[in-house]
DNA sequence: GCCAACGTTGGC
DNA sequence: GCCAACGTTGGC
């Protein structure tokens, strides 16, 4: 299993409305290196979902990955913002997963706890100008924020069957 | 709202 | 292929 970070503007789609809806196609995604990312994941795979725009910014949660990597359909929208007019249906350019949430944590981790971390030091999402909205993260950083959100091992277990 | 940092675009 | 201009991201 492979750990991810998303982000996400909660003002546009928070955890909260992860948890409303049950499930979300992440689509939307026009960044190549994300795109590579997305397409890497695997259903399983976890994520902490990210609040960036957010006061204050930080870890709401964890999101698991439900399916992985399709086509996005918005590339093919001409009345949608996600729109690609380069793109076509044999060959899409950009790719979608779907996630569903599986525990929102008690409270956000700021992302000035995630600096005072080890396992974030100079991370690509503590760094100061990073744009990714989807990257990686490893095992040791995945588990330190679950510490800092109060959360541990067993609790997580109890909801990964 | 400000502004720094970055990715993308397009002229050459 | 370079690089300036531009648009967007994202913390504050």
């Amino acid at each position: 299993m492979r750990f991810w970070v998303l982000k996400s503007e909660p003002d546009v789609f928070g955890f909260a409305d992860l948890v409303r809806v049950g499930r979300e196609p992440w689509n939307g995604v026009r960044n190549y290196q994300a795109r590579n990312f997305l397409r890497e994941m695997r259903p399983g795979d976890l994520c902490l979902f990210y609040h960036s725009n957010a006061r204050p910014a930080g870890v709401a949660g964890v999101a698991r990955v439900a399916a992985g990597a399709y086509p996005d359909d918005l590339q093919f929208d001409a009345q949608s913002r996600y729109f690609d007019p380069k793109s076509s249906p044999d060959n899409p350019r950009w790719s979608m997963v779907d996630v569903e949430p599986l525990v929102a944590f008690p409270g956000v981790v700021p992302l000035d706890v995630l600096r005072t971390l080890p396992e974030w030091a100079d991370s690509a999402l503590t760094r100061k100008g990073t744009r990714l909205s989807v990257l990686p993260a490893t095992d040791e950083q995945f588990w330190a924020v679950l510490d800092a959100a109060g959360l541990s091992l067993e609790d997580l277990n109890r909801l990964t069957p």
